[in-house]
DNA sequence: ATTGTTGCAAATATTTTGCATTGTG
DNA sequence: CACAATGCAAAATATTTGCAACAAT
């Protein structure tokens, strides 16, 4: 049943999310990675990203350009993308769970959650 | 400046996507119309997608699969993902633009938009 | 006649996977 | 020692693009 063993380089991607709130993207992982892990595969790094998402230790967003980007706050938040310099930033503010009944009414399925993703120009790019 | 001349492929694609609730990938766009055009090649499909799309007379939608999804329906409305069967409906719901009020309280930035998409089980697969 | 559009194939881009080797328990 | 994890390269998936032939205006 495939226990899980220590490794150093999903402990370093595992630090590396932990320690950022640029919700970089495997290749990014990978890039940052490089400098402590010269020998890092990219295959390594998806393959423990996937591992880390499955536990439960990260979270995969989409952010809305087509490529994955990967969270080590796997606290629920919600997330803005800039569409000026393609930025992804945490968004402070209330829950809106509410959203599901909303959805929920008059729709004969079960609605589980949902999946939002708020866009803009980011404090930055809208200067 | 690029006139846009008609085609009957272009046309066969937006009809199709007229026609159907489903949602459909470029593959399944591809599939659908190959019976009437039969050498139409999947790269015509996705250009044609990418018109469409520019023009607004089609929506592209993440539906959560990593695949992307169009849609005919052109007027601003919600999506739901199966996680049973993976089909994708549209939702009858209220407007939830509030939450972007919601969003942009404390947030330094500007928050233009969002993007939903609620998930859970659709009629058929509750069951 | 001009030039947008197509079919086809090759190219990109992202992510996954097979396999021999290495590392953990 | 058993077997999980790695590095590497090749494969799989989704989408885009170069180009010569074709079609719309």
């Amino acid at each position: 049943m495939a226990a899980i063993r220590y490794s150093k380089q999903r402990e370093a991607i595992r630090m590396y999310l932990l320690s950022t709130k640029s919700h970089p993207t495997a290749e990014a992982v990978y890039n940052n990675i490089k400098n402590e892990h010269p020998r890092i595969s990219l295959g390594t790094v998806y393959r423990n990203l996937n591992l880390l998402v499955e536990q439960g230790e990260a979270l995969r967003l989409d952010c809305g350009d087509g490529v994955d980007h990967f969270d080590g706050d796997t606290r629920p938040h919600y997330h803005f993308a800039c569409r000026g310099c393609g930025c992804v930033m945490d968004l402070e503010m209330d829950p809106i769970d509410h959203i599901d009944q909303i959805a929920g009414a008059g729709f004969d399925g079960e609605i589980q959650g949902h999946r939002v993703l708020f866009y803009g120009l980011c404090p930055d790019c809208r200067k």
